[in-house]
This record gives structure tokens, sequence and C-alpha cells, in this order.
DNA sequence: ACTTTCGGGACATCCCGTTGCT
DNA sequence: AGCAACGGGATGTCCCGAAAGT
């Protein structure tokens, strides 16, 4: 029976639901009617408030990537302290313990949606491609503070720390990697350029 | 008309036309139907063959997988041939130019196919882990003959090729990346480790 | 934003916007929703002022009826001048090129539309069945001014001349038949009855 | 539970399963639901016998057509026989007492329906069309043997004579109209041009 | 009294596993 | 053993009626 009285934050009541979704099921499980159902609400809700279901995903997805963007702040903000392998860590460690890679899973597999996300900006793969940038510009500051070496090449080095992060978590059944894994990745990709290896030791 | 008449491999047709739906539209595009009717075949074959369409799936991964030993023992072979990072990078443009990608992205988004797959080595991502003991196997071999470094961490450098190699190509729209692209990102990454950076260089 | 001022004509505007649909689009395109987004107005207005949206369509179809008739009064005014055929010729014209072939296509499709039409006059299709009234009233008055026969039929050429028009018009991609065809049509089924055919010669 | 077993005559039977339907209820109740339902079938047997289920309504009026076609036959066979208005009355109640006008409804209303039939020939109604064709044939013969004027206009009268029949019989709930009435309208609609009038006087 | 939203039934379509004939 | 069809669950979408809030 209808109510007539809003929901509230429908938006954000459904981005939560597929997230939710995605963090238990994965991206195979995301569908119009596990969303709504999942958020308790009629189906119609979802088609008031968004064009399509790939409208929706493709809204959800860049409001995703506004939160990796926030992370990307606080990671850039860090540059100069702690250690740079440790920072970076911890950057995917969050990141990737997130609903991140569920997200790379739909991009990938979801025609509509890949290609909606890239009428914007062609390059690369969508959340893929804003996850490195985030490594990008934080490696950009490091080097610029002089923690990493002037040639590192830093348009090489991020999409590795992803791709390497994307494959440690790209599971829904596994328990989430341990990050100590997470740091002995890292350092051995950042081994050539970073400056000062006591730094990255682990505290004992 | 049916015929009684035993095909020929069928399971050899099969699995050649996945790897064609793959190649051509994505692992989105990979349906029972559509499988059958790019083998030419009827639909009851799939079933008198296969346990199910996952298990279909789960058989053509496996097969695959053979193909990437066999890519690995050829990459183990040319240790100490060629420059590491030349070879590296070919051995990855390889795999990645084939249906590698796809597959990775089957495993991620299909459930059943990756708890399968998952059900004789538990850990790590099924298709990627392999490709990444191709990487480690061939990495060793340069170690023991000094071409890398002993202290090289092969167990974090090669799911790190992998998934860098991984995010260069998990699409289907874009024109594949150029072998260069690869060889950079091959180049980063190797950079701590390789010892004669000289023979890496290109041909001018 | 609500504002609770009275809408003026709330009822004309939704007719209006009814007629413009299905000018453009035809019966199928004639949704509540269409309905109310063409008119501009809010969903619940069309449930404030009719008790449904075939309570709707019923009062739509009713005021069309209106003018219909009083395009049967001009009609029967112009008895006793110009020709007969051309009077129905041009009658027919005006009223086919009108949203009445859309609304009898309403009639046919919508069976609670047309249940309710018939409550008050079983007999017939209802709009097409004023049609033919108004036809038959201007042959009646002809007939008295003994333009055409004593004997005609006027109960069968009436909607024989509607069924005609009908088909001639129940379309919305063609381009509307011209009044030519109309004429000859016309012309033909008062073959028998009307007394001058050099009155419906054309002009040269 | 599926049984494997080939239906009989699939196609017939959903043809007449949506003849029974049309005849009932109208065209507004042919759904694709409502269909297979009648037809006592799985919802998959009719994608898997028609691309659509426009291309169901269309093979299905195509296949109606083939049957006033065979009317249109019998009909100018009966040229020279009887009475021209009986032969005509006969006909257009036999075709309209059908699902006929329940046909003309479908293209009426259901835009892709009209498009696809109107891509073969572009002009006029689709059903409309060929059922004043069968009209206008048997009129040629008659003219021919001369029971009707050298000058009918046959292009004219066929298709008034179907217009009326249209609309006596557009609708499912009245009871048919009698035959009577339909031999008083084809009467009106003939007498200009048939010879002997003694012939078409009701045998008293 | 208007506006906005929700609730949920229906519709056309897709997809997979099964079944019986050839 | 291959073939061809069926059965039916699920998906995304649409549409109408109803119940608030402003």
């Amino acid at each position: 029976v209808p109510t007539g009285v809003p929901l509230r934050d429908v938006r954000e009541q459904l981005f939560d639901a597929a997230e939710r979704i995605l963090l238990r099921a994965g991206p195979g499980a995301l569908t119009s009617r596990a969303l709504t159902q999942e958020a308790g609400c009629a189906k119609g809700v979802l088609h008031r408030h968004f064009s399509d279901f790939d409208g929706f995903l493709t809204e959800f997805v860049t409001d995703r990537l506004v939160w990796i963007d926030s992370q990307a702040t606080a990671l850039r903000d860090a540059a100069g302290t702690g250690t740079v392998v440790g920072n970076l860590s911890d950057a995917l460690t969050t990141l990737f313990a997130s609903v991140t890679p569920a997200l790379i899973g739909l991009v990938i597999t979801r025609d509509v949606l890949r290609t909606r996300l890239r009428q914007a900006k062609p390059r690369g793969l969508p959340v893929a491609r804003e996850a490195a940038a985030m490594i990008a510009s934080y490696l950009a500051a490091e080097r610029e503070l002089g923690r990493i070496s002037a040639g590192a090449e830093i348009g090489e080095l991020a999409p590795t720390l992803i791709g390497t992060g994307h494959l440690l978590f790209a599971s829904w059944e596994d328990p989430a990697p341990d990050a100590e894994a997470v740091r002995k990745a890292v350092a051995s990709v950042m081994a050539a350029v970073v400056h000062d290896p006591s730094l990255d030791a682990r505290p004992a």
C-alpha cells in the first residue's frame, strides 16, 4: 500500500544497498530486483529516481568515484609523513577492502555501464583509471618531496600498484588478504624508487 | 534432423566457439545459447558433454590454463636469452592479447565458476594465479642465472606484473595497448632487480 | 512545489493535451503519464478531477462528441446550399482530419471506455455512432429539401459514409488523404440518391 | 516440467488461441501471456517459433489474410449466381462475423504491427485493404457479366462496403448484427449500380 | 487543491536445464 | 549420441492508482 511519504535519501539508500550486495555476493548478484529488495523499497522507486538500471549503475559508480577521490586527497595529504610504502599500503588496503574491486568487476562485465563511463574519459578501464590517478597523485607529491627518485616513472608505477591490488582482492569468498601481503607487494614494486628503505621497515 | 553421428572433437569445437565469443564481445556475451549457436551445434550437445554450463566453463578455463602453462614453459626456456624486460614484455603481450583477460572477467563475475576453480587450489584468483605462476617461474630461472637480483621477491613481483597487464587489457572496445606500453610498465616494475639495464635498452 | 492554487480549466487543458497526443502518436500513446506530462501538470490532478483514467477518457470522448455535434449543426445548416456531395465531403474531411479517428481507435481497444460509453446508448460503436447521426441528420434535411431521393435509406447511407471515411484516415503515418479521394468516395455512395449530378460536378 | 515432445502445429494452435481471445475480448486483451495461457503452452514456446510478439502478430494477421483471400476466391466464383446484393451481404457477414474486425483493431492500435504490414504494400490500412480488394475483385467480375453498371466505380465502392461492415461489427459485447442489417446497408450502397433491383428484392 | 512519491501488478523478453524423438 | 523443443524462473521496464505533504 503506497504511503505517499517520500523516502529519506532514496539515492543514498539505494547506493548503500547496492554496496551491501556487491560486498556480500559480488557483481553478478546486483540485479534491479535484488537492489530494491535489499533497499526495502518498491521497484518503481528505482525508475523514478534513475533513468535506467544502467543509469543507476552509472550514477552509483560515479558516486563511489567521489569517495575514491576523497581517499586520494587524504593520501596526498599524507605525503611526507610516515613511510611511502606504509602510506601506499594503507591506501591500497582501504581501497580494495571497499566495494572497489566489485566496481571493477561491474565495469568489466556490464558493457553499457562501461561505455557510459567511458564517454567522459575514454582512456583506460573506468574505476581502475581513477584509482591509478589517486596513486599517481600521491607519488608525484612524494617525488616532489624527494622521498622517491626524481626519475621514478609514476605513470607506470601507479597502474601497476592498482593492478596488483585488484588481483589480490578480486574475490568475494576469500578472507580479505592481510595488510602484510599488501605491504610486501608494494615494497617490491617501489623498491627501485624509494630512497630510504629503512623508513619502510616495519616497526618491529 | 538428428544424425546420431558423433561429432568430431565436440569439446574443442565448443572451446573454440567460446573463445571466439569472448574475444569478440567479452564475458558478458558468453551464454549457453550463444555458445552452441557459435559452435553450430544443438543445445543438447552442451549438456551431453558437460555437466552444466558452469561445468563447461570450468573445463574451458582449465583447458586454457594448459595453454597458459605451455606459454610458461616457452618463457622459462627463454631465460638467459634476449633481455629480461623484453622476455617479460613479450610474454605478457602474448598472454593478454589472448582470451586471458576475458577469462579473468569470467572468473570475477561468475560465482559458481570461481568457486569450482577454487576447489583445487583455494589461494588467489584462479586464472590470474596461474598467470602469475608463469611469470614467477621465469623470474626464478633468471634469478638462478644471475640476471636479476638474488634478493628479488619473486612472489611479489609476479602478481604485480599480471595485475598490471590485466588492467591494461581489460576492455573490449579499446584498441589493444601497444607493446611499448607493456614494455615501459615492465621496465618500471623490474627496475630494482634487473642487473644490466643496458640489456633492456630498446634496440635503437 | 505544490501551489494549492486551483488550475485554470484543468479539464480543458487535459482534454487538449490528450488531443495533441492522439494526433501526434495515435491511441497507443495515450497513457495517464503521457497525458499529465503533456498537460504540464501533476499526476494527482488527473485523479482529483476524474474518477479514473478510463473515467477521464470517457469524459474526454464525451466532450469531443459535443464538438462533433456542433459540426453536425453546421452541416445541417448547410443543407440546401452548395452541393450535397460537396457538403458531405467537406464535413467528412473535417471530421476525420480531427482527432475523431483516434477516438474510434480508443473506443475499439479500450474495453472499459467502450463499455462506459455504451451504458447510455447501447447501440453501435460509440463515436462512430454519433458521427453517423451527424450525417444522417444532414441527409434527412436534404431529403426534406428534395435534393436527394425521397426513398433514400438514410439509416444505411450514414454509417456507410462514416465507415468509408474511417478506413481512409485510420492511420497515423500516412499523409492525410486528399479531399478529392473523399469526394470521389462520397459521390459513389450517393450516386443513386442525389438528384442532380451536375451539382456535384467539380468546378472545372 | 519439459516434455521434449514437439507440440502439434504450434503455429496454428497459437493462431487459434489468438483468434479465440480476439473474438472473446477484443484486441486489447491479446497479450503474449494471455496468448500462451489460452494456448496452454509455456511462454518460451512463443519466442521459439516467432521472432517477437509483434512478429507473431504480423504472421498471425498474414495468416488470416490468406483466409480472407480464400473468401475472395469463393466470392468471385459466385459472380453471376444468386443476386449481387445477396452475395455481397453474405460475404461481408462472413467476413465480419470472423476475427477480421478485431484484426483491424489490432492494426489500428499496434504501431509496430501496422508498420511491418505496411512494408510490403504501403497503401491503405492493412487488413481493410485486403478486404476491400476482395470486394473489388468480385465487383469487377459482376461488371464484366453485366450485372452492375459499366460505369460503377469499383475502386470507391469496395472500401465503402468494408468501412460500413467494419463499423457495424467493431465491438465485442454486442450481439452480432443480424444479416438483414448488412443486407440493407449493402443494398443502399449498391442501389445506383445494380441493374435488376428485383433480383435483390428479398424473397417475400 | 496541487504536487510528489510510493507500491506493486503486468508485460515482453531472455536464459538455462531437461526431455523425448530420431 | 545428436537434435529440437518445452517449461518456467528471472530481468528490466512500464503503467496506474493511492496516499501522503505543502
